[in-house]
Formats: C-alpha cells, sequence, structure tokens
DNA sequence: TGCCGTCTGTGCGGTTGCGAACGTAAGGGA
DNA sequence: TCCCTTACGTTCGCAACCGCACAGACGGCA
C-alpha cells in the first residue's frame, strides 16, 4: 500500500511555521500503524515521536492485575510521546495503535533539538498538552459519574472525530478494554445505542447512523473536552 | 499569625539554581491559605500562581448539575496554575485550599518573562506537568476499578506526604466531595480503616496511626504516583 | 441549662457493574 | 464440506455504591 498522505494532514505538523516545517520535513519518517501495534510500554524509553495522520491511538495504564484502562485518545490533532518533551523520558503508559492506518516519526535525538530552540514547537506542543491533559481530567470525571451507555458515546465521538469516515472498525470486546468495563457491559450499551437507531454494529464493524442523536445522548465531558482542543488548538491554523 | 514560612519550603522554588531563585524572590509574595479559598474558578483567566509551602490545594473538575470531583492534589512539592506556562490561559477546573496553611504567589506576567527565559523555570515544571500527568491518569484509573476503602487510603496518603503532621483537618462530607461519592460512603470507610487500627477520626480531625499499615491497604495508585514523583522531582534537589 | 447546628452512624431498597458460564451465529481455512 | 475461531447475546448470583431517611452525639451559644 502507497502511502500517499502528507505531513500537513497532522493538524500539529500544519499549524507549525513554514521554516520550522521545512526544517523538520527531511526527518519524518511515514510508517504503517496497524492495528495493535505497540509504539511504547509502560516505562520504557521513548525512542521516537509519532505524528498520527490517519490512525487513532490510545494511551492505555495497565494494571498489576493485568487489566487496563484508557487514559487519552491521540488522533491526527496530536502527537504521541509528549513524555520526551516533558523531561522524563518515560511515561507510566502504554501506546497502542486503536484504528490502524498512517504515522510520521521522528526520532528522539531530533526532536530535542528542536526543542531546545525554544521555537514554536515547544509553545504549540505547550498548548497540546493542556488539552491532552483535561481530556484525562474529564476521563477521571467520567468514570466516576457517567454511566457506561454515555461513557460509550463519548468514546465513539472521540474516535469519530479523528477519522475521516463514520465506519469504526473494533470489536465490542477492544472497546470493553479500552473504557476499562465487561465485554457483556459494552454489548448492553451497544444494543441500547442500536435500538435507538444512533449506530449499526456487525462483527466488529460499527457504524454511526446518527451522529447529532450521539451527540444529545452523550456527557457534557465530550463537548467540554472539544471546546478545550478548538480552543487551544485551532484548526485550520491561524499561522 | 506571622509568616515564618521561607519559599524554599516550596520544593519547586527550591530546586531552581540559586540565580533563578534570586531573581525571583523580590516578586514572590507570601499569602495565607485558608480552609476553603477558591484559587480560582473553571474557564477563569489565572491571576497568579501560587508556590505552597504547608497547605494543600484541590484541584476539581465541577460538573453541570453541581457534583465535582477531584482530579489532583498540589502541596509543597509543586504549583497552582500549571496552565499559565502552558499557554492556555484558563483551565476547566476549580482549585481549592483543602489543607489551611501558606504559600507565595507570583503574577502572572512576571512568571510569563520567567517563562520567555526558557530557562530553568520551564524544564522543571515541564518534569512537574509530567508527574502531575500521571496523578491525573492514575486518578482516572483508581475511581474506575478500586473499592472506596483503598481510594480513601490513597487519598489520606497523598494528603500526608503534602503535611508535616499526621493530622488532617477533614470532615466525612468534604472528603466525599473530592473523592466524589456519597459521604455515606466515607462514613463506612473510615470506619473500616478505624476499625483496622489505623486512623483514629473525631469530628473533622483525622489523625494516621499506623501509616505503614495504611500503605498496605492501599491499592497500587499511590505508589505509581509517588514514584513517578519522586523520579522526575528528586528532593532535596541535585541541583 | 437548654437549644441548635454540625458531624457521624445506620438501615433499606434500588441500580449498576462484576464474574462466570453458556448459547448462537458468522466467517475462514484445511 | 466440516471444523474451529471469532464475535456477539443472554442469564444468574453477587458485591459495591447510590439516594433517602432518620437517629444519635457532640459542641458552641444564649
Amino acid at each position: 500500500m502507497t502511502n500517499h498522505h502528507s505531513p500537513l494532514e497532522n493538524h500539529l505538523l500544519d499549524a507549525l511555521p513554514t521554516d520550522v516545517y521545512k526544517r523538520m520535513l527531511p526527518n519524518l519518517e511515514p510508517v504503517e500503524m496497524p492495528l495493535g501495534k505497540v509504539l511504547y510500554e509502560s516505562g520504557e524509553a521513548l525512542r521516537y515521536v509519532y505524528f498520527p495522520t490517519d490512525c487513532i491511538v490510545s494511551l492505555l495504564y495497565v494494571m498489576e492485575n493485568g487489566s487496563q484502562a484508557e487514559i487519552a485518545v491521540i488522533g491526527n490533532e496530536g502527537i504521541v510521546g509528549l513524555a520526551l518533551f516533558m523531561g522524563g523520558e518515560t511515561t507510566p503508559n502504554r501506546a497502542v495503535v486503536q484504528s490502524a492506518g498512517h504515522a510520521y516519526c521522528l526520532s528522539s535525538a531530533r526532536v530535542k533539538q528542536e526543542f531546545a530552540l525554544n521555537g514554536p514547537l515547544l509553545r504549540l506542543l505547550l498548548r497540546y498538552t493542556q488539552a491532552l491533559i483535561t481530556q484525562m481530567s474529564q476521563t477521571a470525571v467520567c468514570n466516576r459519574h457517567h454511566s457506561l451507555d454515555q461513557q460509550l458515546c463519548r468514546w465513539l465521538l472521540l474516535s469519530l472525530d479523528r477519522l475521516a469516515s463514520n465506519n469504526l472498525v473494533m470489536t465490542q470486546e477492544l472497546i470493553a478494554n479500552m473504557l476499562g468495563v465487561r465485554r457483556e457491559g459494552v454489548t448492553v450499551a451497544a444494543g441500547n445505542l442500536q435500538d435507538a437507531g444512533l449506530i449499526d454494529y456487525y462483527r466488529g464493524h460499527i457504524t454511526v447512523l446518527d451522529r447529532p442523536g450521539l451527540e444529545k445522548r452523550v456527557c457534557e465531558c465530550y463537548q467540554v473536552v472539544k471546546h478545550e482542543f478548538d480552543r487551544l488548538l485551532p484548526y485550520p491554523p491561524l499561522k
């Protein structure tokens, strides 16, 4: 499969001033992002950062007993590997490709070079970090207070925003892992949404039929996160 | 009450190189931090950052229906108002003093001056940001997967780490608000810990009797967060 | 001394999600 | 074609937590 994607499909890269972008371009390497690919494990030193163009990456926390929970999702609006620029080198998270596609990757050495210049990349990533923090804290709140139905709506909408199509390739088992709930719970919640005519799913393929309907049903968490992303990282970029 | 605290009691300030610290010192203003004081509201522009010396500040998310949940706690190891340096100016959180004490505050203009130098303060705050992110994501996980007993242990230990004494002034009602659970639930959980001889509480005063016992009972979340703080922000600082 | 507000303890029914087990149906490969 | 894997649906008992209601218990104040 030829990679017909431009790095500019990643919103962060697109938002960079032309000179910075041109400086970085030779070092950006296109990579396939197959479903399930582990970009890094918890505690592992990061060797690359990834700028997704048409894939979705989940940040997961893996517990001692093996169960896991999704902390945040990253698509073409962001970057995977923030810990590199934060100075910690590692994170206690796992990053996994949740929806297959492509990305551009950049070696840690190159990234640090650019950071050291204290230029637009640093400022941009700071804003993105704040948006990501909002997403994480909203996840904490949502985990505590909202029903599985609503959380599923939130998750579907977050995924949808990061994809071109309204079709997700995702089994209920995987969704359950992401949300940190049982597979049976997802079966019921998805059944509710299907009965309401909002989605249609069939053996690992979910089609969103009525996006406005989902937005009516979702908890406030989704809008809060979306507003914060739009506020901090307007797209198309103003430059 | 005279303020006999030095800014150096805040670990971040203490970790700064002497020249940077001396440059900032004239602008640091001591402030009282009474219980319940709201440092900023959700969506409000930040006018100051605060470096706590002997108080604890909670970051809370307030939901549409008025209920709230704690996202993170900040004590003398950190700074309140990170959003200022991230570039967003506001956050969708509320910051409230959870345990009375003191802090040093710094106007937003002064902070930005220092950030612009791209110096040690920026690098230090980046590391702190990563530690805070760890705390937030661990909160998300803990909310989903662990029992109220364990969450209460975690909360007590996090608070204890940020205080000099083993005595907390805190009603069950307030703890319930922080944890986003019912007051009755806290009554039961605290009763369990009291029956186990780990704590003693009496009308808004909690005394920790057996800290190692709490650490045995707490979920993994506490240690993960603590390790990450120790790794990213060693104290005393190496300089 | 008596009253009132705050803080804590307890009980009850209802809901939600967990854990495990089992059934079914649709591909995919030999 | 048959078998086996994957994906989804359903059930049942169990535990945790919620919402509500109310009771006691302590402390400050008149």
